[in-house]
Parts: C-alpha cells; sequence; structure tokens
DNA sequence: GGCAATCATGCACAGGTGGGCAAAGGTGGC
DNA sequence: GCCACCTTTGCCCACCTGTGCATGATTGCC
C-alpha cells in the first residue's frame, strides 16, 4: 500500500509539476531538486546557513522550493544535528495571570533565537511531572524549563546526561544538578513586614494556601521569622488552593472573629484580591483605613483601580532573559541564581 | 562551586559502569539492543503499540532501557510515520485571561491524546503568522490551531495539501478551505441589547478596541443592528487594543461629556473591567444603578467580587474538545462550526 | 597559455526508527 | 511422529536531512 503511493506519487510528479491537492503529503528535498535540475545536496545547502552554494543554483532551488511548498523538515535535521531546537516548558496553572505572562515572555524570547516552545501542561491527573520529562527526552528538547511541578531527581538527571539544560524557575527546592533561578521571597517578605509594621499594623495574618510550593513556604517562613523579631506574632490562613477563592475564603475566617487583624501579607496577588474582596463585600472594611494589605507577584490585575495593591514585582523578564542565555550559550555555568523584587507602592498600604 | 556539584555527581556514578556522565549524548535502540542481547527490532517493537514481542524479550528490553535511560526518538518515530505527534497552537495575546484558559484546556486536551501541543506566539513584531505556519510545516505538525492572527490564505493552502488539518477558532474570516470553529457573536451580541433594553437602559454605548478582529467586529455590528431595530442609536468607542487600559480609557471618554450613557456593552470582559473602574473610581457612578454593563467572554476575574460582571460565558471546553475530535479523527468533515454562547446573569445590570 | 587556487557540485554515509518479509521455533492435532 | 499453524525474531529497507570527501569547473595570476 505504502508502495503503491510512492507509485501513484511518482506518475503525478511527471504530469503535473506543481502541487496536486489530493496528494497529501509533505514535500521533500527530493522533490525540489528533480523540479530544479541539481542535486538533493544543492537543496540541502540552499537551506543550510553557511553552506557553499552559488547564487543561480541557489535561485533554482529557492523558485521549485515555493512551487512545491517545501520546507525543511526539521525532525529529520535535529536527526543528524543531535540539536533539536525544541525547548519544553513543564508548567501547571497556564491559565494563571503570573504563569501566563512567563510563558508569553518565554514563547517570545525563545523564537527570537529560532527554537520552539513545546509546551507541557502537567495541571489535574492527567500528567505528572514525571511523564512531562519523559516527552521532554521524546522530542530530545535542548532544554527543559520546569516552571512549577517537582519532577523526580532521577529523571532530571537523565535529562542532565543526554544533553540537555534543565532550568528549574522558582522551584527552590534541594535538586541539585540543573540550573535553579529563584527570586528573593525571603528578602521580600521581610520587607513587607517592615512595610506594615511601619505604618502601624501590629495584628498582622498571612494568608497562603494549601498548595505547599517551597517559594511560597518560604516566603511565609520568612514573614513570620521577621514579625517574631519584632514581637509579634503572624496568624497563616491557608484556604485552598493558590487562587482568587482561597483568598476570599480566608478574608471570611480571619476577619470574621474577634481580634481581627489590621494587616495581612498575602504570598500571591490573587489571593490578596480575593481578600481584599471579601474584606470589603462581606465586612464593610476598607482599604487600607482598616485593613492594610500587600501582596506577591504583581500580576496585571494588581494593577487595576478596584485592587490598587502594594506588592512585589517579579523580575519576569529578567528572569526570561537569562533563560534565554542559559539555552542559547552551552557553556553558560550552572547553579543557582537569585533575583531581587521590587516593590511596587500602590494604594493598599498606608502612608506611614 | 557547581563545577564541585558535577564531579560529585560523577563519582557518585562511578561504580555504576552503564552510564558515562561524560558522554552528553542520548541513548538509541541499538545501545538498548546490545545490553539486552537482542536485536534492535526486538526494541523497537516492545515500544511500538500492537507489536509483537514475547513477554521475555519485552522484560529484557525494559530492564535494559531503564538502565541506560532509553527513551524512544519521537523525531525519528515521526521521520517514518508522516505522523507527527505534534500540534502547533498559534497564539497571540498568551497572556489575557481567555487566551490563556483556552491554552489551559487545549494541551491539556491534546496530551490526553497522546499529543503534544508547540506554542507559536505571534505576539509583537517578532514574528507575523505566515512565520508561525512555516514552523508548523518545519514540524510536520499534525494539525495546526490558530487561535489568533489572520494566516496568509495560501500558507494555509499549503499546510492542508501536506496533509495538516487545519482549525481556525474564532476567527471567522473569509478563508476557506480549514476548519472554522467560532462563537455565535451576533446571537450573544443581539440578546445583550434585548438585556439592556428590557431593564429601561435606552443610552446604550459600545466599548470596543482597536484591534479589529472580525469577532470583535461582529459583536459591534449586531448589537448596533439590533439598537436600530427598536430606534436606539449605540455609540462606539475604540481607546485602544483590547483590554484593562482601553477599557478605563473608553469610560473615560464616554462619561464625562453631556449625555452619558446609562449601559454599555463591552465586547470583552477586559474591557468591562476597566470600563467598571473608570465609571466608578472617576465619576463615582454606581453599577448597576446608575449604569448597567454587559461583558463578554466570562473570564475569572468577571466572577469576582468587584466586578460580578453579567456576561456571556465562551464555550471553552466545548470548543477545545471539538478541537481534540477533529485532531484525532481525520476523517471528521471540515467546514464551519458554530457554537452557542450562554449569558451569565450577575449583578452588573438591573433586574428587570 | 599554463598553472594554481578557490569554488561549486555530486556521491555516499550517518542519524534513529517502524514495518514488511522470510525464516525459525514452538505447539497442538491427528 | 508428522504436519499445519501460529508466534516470535532478525534482516533489510525507507523515511529526510546534513556533511565530509573527491572531483570538476572557473577564475586569477604570471
Amino acid at each position: 500500500m505504502h508502495r503503491w503511493a510512492k507509485v501513484a506519487h511518482a506518475g503525478e510528479r511527471a504530469g503535473n509539476p506543481v502541487v496536486d491537492s489530493r496528494r497529501r503529503s509533505f514535500v521533500s528535498a527530493r522533490q525540489v531538486a528533480d523540479l530544479a535540475g541539481v542535486s538533493r545536496s544543492a537543496v540541502s545547502r540552499t537551506f543550510t546557513n553557511g553552506a557553499s552554494v552559488s547564487e543561480a543554483t541557489r535561485r533554482k532551488v529557492l523558485r521549485a522550493a515555493e512551487e512545491l511548498g517545501y520546507h525543511v523538515n526539521h525532525l529529520a535535521r535535529s536527526l543528524i544535528q543531535e540539536q533539536s531546537g525544541i525547548v519544553c516548558l513543564i508548567v501547571a496553572d497556564v491559565a494563571t495571570p503570573y504563569q501566563s505572562r512567563m510563558l508569553d515572555a518565554l514563547t517570545r524570547r525563545l523564537q527570537g533565537i529560532d527554537r520552539v516552545a513545546m509546551v507541557i501542561n502537567t495541571s489535574g491527573a492527567s500528567g505528572d511531572a514525571e511523564a512531562a520529562l519523559r516527552q521532554t527526552l521524546n522530542y530530545r528538547a535542548a532544554a527543559t524549563i520546569v516552571l512549577s511541578g517537582t519532577p523526580p531527581a532521577a529523571l532530571v538527571t537523565t535529562c542532565i546526561n543526554s544533553g540537555q539544560r534543565v532550568i528549574l524557575i522558582n522551584r527552590d527546592d534541594e535538586i541539585a544538578g540543573p540550573i535553579n533561578l529563584s527570586v528573593d521571597n525571603a528578602g521580600a517578605a521581610r520587607e513587607a513586614l517592615h512595610m506594615l509594621h511601619r505604618c502601624g499594623c501590629r495584628r498582622i495574618a498571612v494568608v497562603s494556601s494549601t498548595a505547599g510550593t517551597p517559594s511560597l513556604l518560604a516566603r511565609e517562613r520568612a514573614f513570620a521569622a521577621a514579625a517574631a523579631e519584632r514581637g509579634l506574632e503572624a496568624r497563616v490562613v491557608r484556604a485552598g488552593p493558590t487562587g482568587y477563592a482561597a483568598g476570599f475564603e480566608a478574608g471570611r475566617r480571619l476577619l470574621s472573629g474577634s481580634g481581627r487583624p489590621d494587616a495581612a501579607f498575602c504570598v500571591t496577588d490573587l489571593l490578596a484580591c480575593g481578600f481584599m474582596d471579601a474584606a470589603r463585600r462581606e465586612f464593610g472594611l476598607d482599604v487600607p483605613g482598616d485593613l492594610c494589605v500587600v501582596g506577591f507577584d504583581d500580576i496585571e490585575q494588581a494593577g487595576w483601580a478596584s485592587y490598587n495593591l502594594t506588592t512585589f514585582r517579579q523580575p519576569v523578564t529578567a528572569i526570561a532573559d537569562q533563560v534565554i542565555r542559559l539555552v542559547s550559550d552551552p557553556a553558560a555555568p550552572a547553579g543557582q541564581s537569585c533575583f531581587d523584587v521590587t516593590p511596587v507602592w500602590r494604594r493598599s498600604v498606608r502612608p506611614q
């Protein structure tokens, strides 16, 4: 059957040199060479950067390629070059403002250096980080960027041994070997406490989530430690998975009883938005009059007029730039990198 | 410092004769076959679904593969099968709530049917839809899903001739050939007018953007036509690219002069959020007391307590399911499909 | 005009995989 | 015990490309 297709193919090509709409198959360099009257190598060289081809053949090849609709098969090219131009992005919660912004920044920059992003979604029960890393290996990705999830260390090692770069973003776990890009969670959390303390708040809560991500835990702990230094005890509430709803629910719990807090550090802007809405709509509180709120991430919604949230900006572009540098330069050193987060002053904290 | 980690690594595995950490290359089926003492075909068959292998060889192969860290090279497999398991998603504005939700739904489902998503970001000047379609062809994608951007018709034809499925979502352009999945923009816009008219609003505005997307234009026009039927004239404002800022600015322009509208249909929830914030913060208006607002998309933020936006829900999951059906069934018919949008009643429109 | 040097071109191989084909091995029935 | 049939296995080819090597062509220089 396959052979038959071959024969039909040849006949078809004899009669109609252009494109036959019934032929449902990709054009190969062989066909272009035949049409242009050159060798297949000439076709290959025409599309290879820096190869030696005369201007005349080059033009002939390009014309034939255009006519047939030829496009270089990157899969075959990758096969021989052992460098597939594919970069895998492993991410959960794609629909989240922060992650989608990171995705946007990364895909855009990867295309700028002639790579292409393969996105593996590890949300839900459909696939875990292990299956994702397996895909990475299946497609001979040049690099793997882990935005969320905790990949098994053994598979990470396999990836690295296979010549991949493995870049973990905001996963300050204790996995050794891969490159680790993270953010100064502790420093920012400490600064958050100072902000709130300076403007007179003393009953300070922490709104977190049940996710238990290392970076969220780091923020919680550093904040609590800084509070303890000031002789304060920060009550931590985790009302659900990271998101608006958990923030809202945390607000309900925190603000209903007696001795309600006069400030909250939300480890994520999404939590902060939910928390603020609960404070205003459910309890009629004024932010920042009755309650000061500090968030983390600086997602787009933090800047919306309804929230005007004082928060810390994640250096998304700087992180993405660094990722690009690491992907494109094979000699770039591995190891930890820590990025600073910058405070963004808006109106959810009283002026001192 | 990091080099130290590297060395420690090699030393740790020094006792193990199998993998040499200096060899930075992928393992091939040949090596697995040698280690397992079988032919390379046996290895191939072990990882091919439905091939005939005895349980004994299968186990030997699996053990050897595990030991070496072997993973089937999907690039080589795609080379011979003319079906690469890669599905290209062409999308701009990845960071947008609606698009990122669609991306989430699609990637998750694609993985469910053993495909993998290659995301091509056409935002900014970096790349247009043409370059994106070229990538699609370069990687022999099984299908191409266009979420935004208007690809040149000639390239779409090339894609289809090469055996790809091309699926356009919400791009109700006049390109023939590809599969077109769209949403009943006109019907929803008409219903939006009826909602606002029924609750007594008569000076009705349309908040749109300068993007000029076919679907946005369809909403504008159908709304204006329905208004004209009622003897009303809908003033259209386009204050910038689709997003919060343009909605805010549109609010400034619409609500400042005399004869300000008492209702607005925002062709996108993001525009609606900006518009509502302008109305409240800049003009002290009450929604829905002074001003009724209807949006479109039902993004997550529309349900947040600060907005409580009455809007129309895009059938994201139904669209994604249909995409999956089209991708997995090569015999599925092409042509147009139109999905219904369902109104979501919240509190930004007065009860009748 | 002759010679050397640069350049372009074609051949052949490699890269990893799937599958057809034939042979071998094993098993059941008579 | 023999034969037929089924399962398993190995060999070989095809898929499409990049590139080293050798050869032919062309040009520049003396």
